[in-house]
DNA sequence: CGAACCCTTGATGGCGATCAAACGCCGTGG
DNA sequence: CCACGGCGTTTGATCGCCATCAAGGGTTCG
């Protein structure tokens, strides 16, 4: 592995506490590759060979079944992903593809597993990494099953405002289509979606929403304040 | 806490590696508790308090948001549950209600997180836990966002076929109304699904449903085999 | 025996999917 | 440099799944 993006991998939660002797282990067995965009990373039901570590690009972690598909996240640089099928040493449970051009770290799988027993620093982090990957997903799950579309939009948008710092303006990262698919919905009712939203707050101008009036999106939306892990 | 349970507790998979006296030690700080059906063991938002072991009996997690209400999990004994928000020490994300006379080992919250620390044969089958939550959050949003509710419940009756040894009667453990909440459901809409499946290789006498025709339902419903962890 | 409550069945309505077509953007190739 | 083609987005029309509303049957429990 090249030594230039080592200071920026060493400093992620999961492997921040570890020893230096282990992580040196880690990382020398390891190797960055890059990807071109709309590579498969891997798929469904393969045998997880890589703990994967994003530095740089986009992923799209996504699932199928009986030809319809889903995307279930969309991994930002730099996170660490798949994880819990390398702990579990049991076959993905999601596809991911690069929707840009991805520089990945590959970190074999059965090292890790060895690591993670040697170091209880890393075993610590991973515990933590996959306790927030679940809540993540119970919210996933619940905003899934409780919210309608145009609520799902409105949070996501708020979510994202709030992460980019609560300027009202918000980018987005990926093509409204894939927002679509990680929302659960059509792209032709995303495009609806922004169009309900129109009226309660936002306003849209192709990747860049405005968020003109908070009080009155808030209302409709009703975060959980719980729930987006906002304020 | 009485002995009595202890054995039973003691050989879940979360405690059985651990250090006999770092068990000893989180078991001499614990109390067993008996809670009648339908209470509010907690509630989303509130901070954890115990890690909750059911012993014995049924409880049900459960998420509400603006007037609705959907459940999450079913708990059934002998298991651990919501460790994610002991770990991160973090809000609930659900709420928990008996829905059987239920016993239950509370653990102090700040006792799990100390001890933790202390066992890495306790942190290694933490890690294992929440691994394994998460694939099972991960199967439960992928069948939300892919599948239609009758193959939804056509997947569910397989899956419990298959722990309950595969021989072609399951007995259904909760009352329909809360199964459809667990669907996604309304129990009308569950009712009517059965009835698609009784053309589809299944039947239906009150709790009890016999597959009668396992490769219609198959066709019907097209199991997954990786997600649903069946074969 | 009556009163809940759960389950079921039917009728209706709404949210979101599908089908279809037009617009705009961007890259390529003539 | 412009024409063309492809793709993503938008808008409209229609359809289907599921929620809601409503009512009746069965069971349980006071």
């Amino acid at each position: 592995m090249r030594v230039a993006e080592k200071p920026e991998i060493a400093k992620l939660p999961l492997f921040r506490e570890m020893q230096d002797e282990q992580r040196e282990r880690i990382f020398s067995s390891s190797f960055l590759q890059v990807f071109p965009p709309q590579l498969t990373l891997f798929e469904l039901g393969q045998h997880p060979d890589f703990l994967h570590v994003l530095v740089d690009g986009l992923v799209e972690l996504y699932a199928t079944s009986a030809g319809r598909d889903t995307t279930i996240g969309i991994v930002e640089a730099v996170t660490s992903f798949i994880l819990a099928a390398v702990v579990t040493d049991q076959p993905y449970l999601m596809s991911a593809r690069t929707i840009a051009s991805s520089r990945i770290l590959l970190v074999p799988a059965a090292l890790v597993r060895e690591v993670v027993k040697d170091d209880c620093a890393l075993m610590q982090a991973t515990m933590r990494e996959l306790a927030q990957a679940y809540r993540d997903m119970v919210r996933a799950l619940t905003d899934m099953k409780l919210r309608q579309s145009a609520e799902r939009l409105g949070n996501l948008i708020l979510q994202q405002d709030h992460r980019q710092g609560g300027t009202g303006k918000v980018r987005l990262k990926t093509e409204k289509r894939l927002l679509a698919s990680l929302l659960g919905m059509t792209p032709e009712n995303l495009s609806r979606a922004f169009g309900v939203l129109g009226s309660r707050g936002i306003s849209v101008n192709g990747p860049q929403i405005t968020i003109s009036d908070r009080a009155a999106l808030e209302a409709f939306v009703r975060p959980d304040p719980v729930r987006e892990n906002l304020a």
